[in-house]
DNA sequence: GCAAAAGTGTTTATGTTACACCCATGT
DNA sequence: ACATGGGTGTAACATAAACACTTTTGC
């Protein structure tokens, strides 16, 4: 059946909110704007949706190209499409956000040609278009969902210590947490995996845990809820 | 500037999904469709979004076209792209979803062109597209966030019963609620104003309410938590 | 032996659940 | 007077919060 619609179309793209964690605060990945509009300023990593392509491809393919990711949590945020939110006319986003561990962080000042970097969530640059505005929107979303769903293990290496998971959690939602009621809850829901591994270095040795997500989808099957 | 972009556009739409309560369950709005493809199929209001208008504007303006709603709650859902989902070619959809009060209900079987009917959630017709999978998620994200935001009031008249929105929570979450427990949770939030009215029939007369909106978003920017 | 981070239990306060009877009205 | 839905309190239980010291390592 041929495409018969008349109307006009706005032009479609994504565009990613790619968090990361550092051990100190939450980071947020920008390029540098190699075209214009906004030559040269700070933006988020996204583009044009080709046609035969579903969104949630078209967000993984542009992190592929400007940021060499892939293998991420990839999740839909929200559709900005505000007449003007473009300077060349309408162009209506579709903004998803992204979790990466830190071992598969890209090098910060990457060789390539779209230069790609860590900047804390809250020291921003300038940024293109209303891609202050997407930030804001995603670290919303992800405040509210980690408190209820276990994403947290997505900005963590696979093998973490609960110190780690406790700072990732303050860092989150800008908040401390009491050391042994966070450990004592957390390990109530037997959805981590203590191993026989610890972290070496300047102090007392670390246990290691890995997250159980197949036993975590089993119960999330038979009406299990995960709250903070 | 011109607009210049010479990538393939595809078409973009919006498409609502429209929540009432009758006091037993939970229903949503659909239109017949008096076009092809799907011609005379149920299907959700919605239609192309203008090139000057915001995606809300657009969803509020075809709400008001095919099913006479205007001043409804509406919030944006999710976008759905996957290529093939309308057979006319690439159509990108906004969904949103709206909740309306029982005296905003447009009559079933209204005079207008484009016949409106509520249906039980729980007993859909075959729909057009994908929209089946589209109301699927609106009642996932409703049934999640009434727990942690009083939307259920944006379904009820805006004088209610506590038995009323106890039914509503009732049909939403699909479990009973022990009665004491419910009013004593919700009352000791004090956002609920006693009116000196009561409903009249055939049975001891219940007293209504109304919801405080002006000292819940008060206590919001404060940094309260609204919970079940 | 000291500095630095890891690890561990108990008590108290708070919130959640379970549960049964009387009340006001229309017919 | 009876049928129907409206309205109310308390005790048991479970969950969350507060809180301080010992352990292990590298230097």
């Amino acid at each position: 059946m041929p495409f018969t619609y008349e109307y006009p179309r706005p032009a479609l793209t994504v565009d990613c909110v790619v968090f990361g964690f550092d051990g100190g605060g939450l980071q947020v990945l920008l390029i540098r704007r190699a075209l214009e509009p906004f030559l040269g300023s700070w933006a988020l990593p996204g583009g044009f949706v080709d046609m035969e392509e579903d969104l949630d491809q078209a967000a993984r393919r542009e992190l592929q190209e400007e940021t060499h990711l892939s293998q991420v949590y990839l999740e839909q945020l929200f559709t900005f499409g505000t007449p003007g939110r473009d300077p060349r006319g309408r162009v209506v986003s579709v903004a998803y956000y992204a979790l990466v561990r830190p071992d598969q962080h890209p090098a910060t000042g990457d060789s390539d040609a779209s230069e790609a970097a860590w900047h804390p969530v809250d020291q921003l640059p300038p940024l293109a278009f209303d891609h202050t505005q997407i930030i804001a929107k995603a670290l919303e979303r992800l405040r509210g969902k980690i408190r209820y769903q276990p994403v947290g293990f997505e900005l963590l290496p696979k093998h973490f210590t609960l110190t780690q998971l406790q700072s990732l959690y303050e860092a989150i939602l800008g908040r401390t947490i009491d050391k042994r009621n966070f450990r004592k809850k957390l390990l109530a829901f037997d959805l981590l995996i203590p191993l026989d591994k610890f972290t070496s270095g300047a102090h007392r040795p670390a246990r290691l845990y890995r997250f159980d997500h197949r036993k975590y989808d089993t119960l999330v099957r038979h009406g299990f809820h995960f709250e903070l």
